[in-house]
RNA sequence: UAAGUAAGACAGGCAAUCGCGGCUGCAGGCGCCGAAAGGCAGCAGACGAGGAAAGUCCGGGCUUCACAGGGCAGGAUGCCGGAUAACGUCCGGUGGAGGUGACUCCAAGGCCAGUGCAACAGAAAUAAACCGCCCGGGCAGAUGGAUGGGGAUGCAGCGUCCCGUUCUUUGCUGUAUCCCCAUCCAUCUGCCCGGGUAAGGGUGGAAAGGCAGUGUAAGAGACUACCGCCUUCCUGGUAACAGGGAGGGCACAUGUAAACCCCAUCCGAAGCAAGACCAAAGAGAGGCAAUGUGGCUGCCCGUCACGUCUCAGGUAGGUCGCUCGAGCACGUCGGUAACGGCGUGCCUAGACAGAUGAUUGUCCAACGACAGAACCCGGCUUAUCGUCUUACUUAACAC
């Protein structure tokens, strides 16, 4: 990914947990927490009460490309992670997306363009 | 064609675009990060999850530690033979159970070494007379018979009294019938006592080998035939075992060892976060330099910290272990088979927060189940939408 790099240590996720702020709608909760650096990290967490292995990694790369297809639409210099609750078991890749930009927006991160052509999928 | 049995294969395909992982080449030396070890970045190429990757239930390799030898404890396995690195796995057989059959299933050593347990029911549960059957004795009753005694009546004889026409007393003896009593015998019934008996009864998972006959007071392996059991011999088989002969007449006498236990065989422990190597910082030891600077403290003494080099140690971090292996495919030979030998060809993920996704088009038996490698193998168990292949069985129809 051009901008960004995965979140890694389990100290850099307590550090997002404790210190930034959270949005969350149906499908994930999202920290983010500024990094002072040129660069956004993303870290997923999904805890075992979701799925299996296959469902919970499958998941995890959805979201993780979610995020790179659309890199250029979030602002630069935060950590963030996502935290996928059970709810999320099962959604479409559309869905996801449309979740994930939604708390994108709520955070402010998400270009104003790009948030505008959110609104009109629906969030449940 | 239907129903089924066994064995096996596949696990959505193709194309395009964007993206991910390590590998190979360009590559050697450059650029960037780092003290170092080492890592990162560019372009191109091919490759990139499973039949169970799962559960972590067994077995082995590998690694570190421990270890003269022996024993105890503990654990596992348990018909026989073979395969294998090994196994609780696999193959072939034996025995047993199920199915019309193809075929399937089986913790399948030992309770005549010991100990324990066996609810309820039942007379009694590892030892037994509750009922029943039979024998003997006693008591009571009934029936029948025999003997004896007594009484009544009839008849006969003799005697006696009255009488001498009639009427008629009484005794004794014999005999017949009836009644009563006693004793004995037989049969039956009831009760009691002593003994025999495990054939029958009902309970139970299990009641003292089964079943039929002989036999007996009644019964009983008491005896006999068949079956079972035990001992022993012969034959076949490597063996489990099978077939046959002879004997014992059945004692220990039931079940349970997935109860303790006994017997035989096997097992050192922990696991890739194993472990090996490189190696900042901090703390440690020694050498060298200096006699300095700073703090306690304004001064003296004292004390603490600060330099550099080497060593051992190994933290953060990094590299290796890490995928060429009891490997896969094909052929051939040996073997019923599991499997093994030989030959040829091939290289087929290797991450370390952990790589396979998204979109579009198209095809299908049409929305595709269960499910993600984590040191590597051999198995077992469990989950699973469906599709296909082969062999065989049974039933129906046709020929």
């Amino acid at each position: 990914m051009k901008f960004s790099e995965s979140l890694k240590k389990n100290k850099d996720f307590k550090n997002v947990y404790n210190k930034g702020k959270s949005y969350a709608n149906s499908l994930f909760v999202m920290y983010i927490f500024p990094n002072g650096t040129e660069q956004n990290r993303i870290g997923v967490s999904i805890s075992k009460k979701v799925g299996n292995s296959v469902v919970r990694h499958r998941l995890k790369r959805q979201i993780i490309e979610c995020y790179r297809m659309s890199e250029e639409s979030f602002q630069c210099g935060y950590d963030i992670v996502v935290i996928v609750r059970k709810g999320a078991q099962g959604s479409s890749y559309s869905r996801i997306e449309s979740a994930l930009f939604h708390l994108g927006k709520l955070h402010k991160i998400v270009s104003a363009r790009q948030a505008q052509a959110d609104t009109d999928i629906d969030i449940i």
